[in-house]
DNA sequence: CGTCGGTTTGCGGATTTCGCAGAAGTGCTT
DNA sequence: AAGCACTTCTGCGAAATCCGCAAACCGACG
């Protein structure tokens, strides 16, 4: 059917990219970019229209894609503004810690409101993003749960306003 | 088939939730926030799946998600680590402003190097998520684009060393 | 009471997903 | 070079899903 497309493909883009110096990243070909991309547009774009974009069968494109899923490398999701759905606070949390930083990001990412959780160089270790139904619920997960982990020496915490931009695009510049 | 869902459903779960005071959000009422919840679980689950577990048919789950998708409420895409996917630099950066506020964020919203823009209350007027394939672009994108901006007071970085968890499950708790 | 707009439902037909067996490609050993 | 183990890709047929549409339903309003 599309036998040239797959002619051509193979020996090029195959390992155009090299495995990053990453220790536990799974290394991703171009193709399998190619198909991240593509259900980053649309995450219930069909396997058949994906496979004629990247060139590949609709089996083939439905294995790769479930072993990225499997191997945790991307999820298919629907995102959403918290706002919206009614969550009313959120805040990114800025933490400086004593001691060991991940231990402490771990337990971060223990707690349900913790949607974000990312070591930082610069003036805080730790960047959190918390989301909570009020101003009660925000206010106990900062000042009970985190603020007193062993470990946590200070927190500054920045109340989201409002959601300007939310994107999942990378890769389609 | 499942006549008896449908009626015990509709008297109830209709219009439980409240619209927010939130001006231009639409109103979403149980039902569509089980269909998200459902999606944020697994993107691609089939309609009839979701239909069963919020007691709707087929057809009016697809025509539920399709209207979500249109008004923007929703979108459902693929995520990944960016690390993984080859963006080895990001960061996210606070701004302090003086002026208006939202015409820097809506600057901001136009960078493509710009995943996330976020008013806050704080010591930040902005924070903002950048990422970027190497050092080199991502000190263009800070010193050039951003601090060039006019009305940006002052930033401070936050380069990532390493995300810790990313989720999608508000509401899932 | 009638009707009007918005939603839901129940279908058939087109499309997609799924599982599987065989072919093809890769790397390693002899 | 040939053999072998392993992974990936392809090409189906069957089952499930998606999609469009017309009719039914429902609350609101005059």
């Amino acid at each position: 059917m599309h036998s040239e497309v797959v002619a051509s493909r193979s020996a090029d883009q195959r390992d155009s990219t090299r495995e990053s110096r990453n220790g536990n990243s799974p290394q991703l070909d171009a193709v399998s970019l190619a198909i991240i991309q593509q259900l980053q547009e649309d995450g219930r774009r069909p396997y058949a229209a994906i496979g004629k974009a990247v060139g590949l069968s609709e089996a083939a494109v439905r294995q790769r894609v479930q072993k990225l899923l499997d191997q945790g490398v991307m999820q298919i999701v629907a995102v959403t503004d918290p706002l919206t759905v009614g969550f009313r606070r959120q805040a990114m949390v800025g933490i400086n810690v004593e001691g060991d930083v991940e231990s402490i990001a771990d337990a971060l990412t223990g707690m349900s409101e913790v949607e974000y959780v990312v070591m930082t160089a610069g003036s805080f270790d730790i960047l959190a993003e918390i989301v909570c139904e009020d101003d009660d619920h925000l206010l106990d997960v900062i000042n009970k749960r985190i603020r007193s982990l062993p470990g946590v020496r200070s927190t500054e915490s920045f109340v989201y306003l409002k959601l300007k931009k939310q994107t999942y695009m990378w890769g389609t510049r």
